[in-house]
DNA sequence: GTATAATCGAGACGGTACGTCCCGTCTTAGT
DNA sequence: ACTAAGACGGGACGTACCGTCTCGATTATAC
């Protein structure tokens, strides 16, 4: 819940403490017991608040856990607002995509975030939420930086960035959902590898 | 969901009616109320049956889901044991494409694919029987309308076979499983002429 | 329930307005949904009052809702301060005792009397307060009417006015309070002419 | 619920393990706490038992209370059909007002009794069952002891029996549930003494 | 006439209990 | 042997209130 008036009732009075509270114990929780047996219940005690509380400004587990995760994401690195920009988009994706790979294969990232994905599978309204506020600035950092090969003449003009962000970034987070495969450096740099050959003019 | 439905040759004293009834209990309910609220008492009540002979037989809801699932796609098709092969690869993956894009659209599969797929994610033993059970065989189908394109000549002898699977489906599951874009035919022609565009010789 | 509400002299910064609106929300609420179900968040929601401010003048509610009663009985009646004194007791007796019934069957007097009754049989604190605030009044003006008797000869001198008193009235209110039976003018003559033969020199 | 096709749904099932715990944890609770803090929760944990299993046989923490007391008063005793009758009403009646003030002054019976009977000033449908299961077996042995002092003469033939069960024990009900007065066996001679020479031939 | 402090409405907070839904296990009767 | 039925101990749900606790925004003396 970083953006205050978006969902925030009335953020006037609200308990900074009990918030960040709230956020810890659902992390903590979801990595002790999985997100099937996490409960807004469990996630109350442990953070030694009321469950109104919780109701009061989360409609669900999952809304809490994603602002959970994106106050992690946030509190991690300093909201890094481009992808690498080397002049090589080839390495620069490589890298990048490995660097996806690590993250994704880190506990403390996997189990929220498959949980997550797999909660906007179901709630349209939750989808519509992550797809606002995770997807769509995360998607318009990678057009961006594509935009930029564009500009080098590496791309070309009228690429559909949009299409080639999913071709691109689409069967590494099937794999990884979906666990058809291994997750190595080498699958990123033979996906990029074979993608690029495609979009290249 | 132990026994593959078409032969189950030593389940002797067990009620096919039974059987089908919960089955079809399960998908009416996972369409009418979600996979969420989607209970085994629910199916058990709505079957007339007791809740106990559903333990008997299915570890889960997920397990009855998808076994309930299974006998749909099979009743609907006869199993289509391979893709169209018309000499023309492209053609042939739009057509599929196209028709995958259908079925996923038809709120009779959406809704119980989409919770099964939801589901697969947490659990690996799920997830694990699922490829068994569904991934495998369609990539082998996928698979062998490649290989036949490699003899043609249209992609290259030394393709990784699995990788071009993904690619090729990878991007199409994640827009339909995140919403993070529409279904439509000119997606999918989009899509297999960008990535055949990378894959060929 | 503080200060007896005719006088208030150092209430002096407290909100005449407020304590209407409570008492009379208290009065209505208690009639809608019974004692039960009746709530302090609920009477301050309906007097359009903050929680603090009942809190701060009463301490339970049973303690608004007696007041509340307090006030109600005063509005409607001026506080008589005597039983009628025909010179003929059991005429006199007779005529209250119908009264009595009148009132009880009255709803608007029915259901928080009864409330009120009932919470004083757990709690000893308000119940010393109900008996000085509400039955030794009311016992002194019975017993009041009685001595009058003895002095016309209509009763014995060493007459034990307490238990008189009790016998004349705890019939009834026990008939009231548990439903034992109907309440009709013929039960108070009936009960009257009994408890008087009884009693006579 | 000692009766079983009265008020058990299904008693066949009904485990009687369970329902002997629930009620005695509900005996030692309301012994505790009082009967404004006894909870069904409460309840069921010290039974060590599932709430459903409460709500499934009860309608609400009175009715178990009341089945609980019930139960109580038929262990200890052997139901005493009748009163005593020696011949001499008024010493058999000081006798039984007596007992009565001793019971009512053991706390054992005095907490959950008051309890109970502040709780059917409410609720009419429990009043109903608590007149027909414990009043009316208790007014009709009190009658029948009337009615041996009516066929001895010592009553007039044409006595209304109900009402004079009424003036013997509601002052004395009253006074216990109000504490109106103190519960001594002098007072339950002096009740029985003027009572009764009221309602001598 | 202004300051100033008690009181006000509003409502968030940590809690307890509610009554309900299901879980997965179990027992009973019926076929 | 398997079934329909459903009671059982248990966990969590989402809601209603509890009594306490800030928040500004009035008021209504006492300066």
């Amino acid at each position: 819940m970083a953006q205050p008036p978006a969902t925030r009732p009335n953020a006037s009075r609200r308990s900074e403490r009990s918030r960040r509270a709230i956020l810890a114990a659902a992390l903590d929780l979801v990595g002790e017991v999985g997100y099937a047996r996490l409960s807004i219940e469990g996630i109350a005690a442990r953070a030694g608040v009321g469950k109104q509380t919780i109701y009061r400004w989360w409609p669900s587990k999952g809304a809490v856990l994603f602002d959970a995760i994106l106050a992690l994401s946030e509190d991690a690195e300093g909201r890094p607002a481009a992808l690498p920009d080397s002049g090589d988009l080839e390495a620069d994706l490589k890298q990048v995509m490995r660097a996806t790979i690590e993250e994704l294969s880190d506990p403390r990232f996997d189990e929220p975030l498959r949980a997550l994905t797999a909660e906007r599978m179901h709630d349209p309204v939750l989808a519509a939420d992550h797809a606002e506020r995770l997807d769509e600035p995360m998607t318009e950092i990678k057009k961006e930086r594509l935009r930029s090969a564009q500009r080098a003449g590496q791309l070309p003009e009228d690429l559909d960035l949009d299409l080639a962000v999913e071709l691109i970034w689409g069967p590494l987070l099937n794999r990884w959902l979906l666990r058809s495969g291994p997750l190595t450096p080498g699958y990123a740099d033979a996906l990029v590898e074979a993608v690029l050959r495609g979009l290249r003019p």
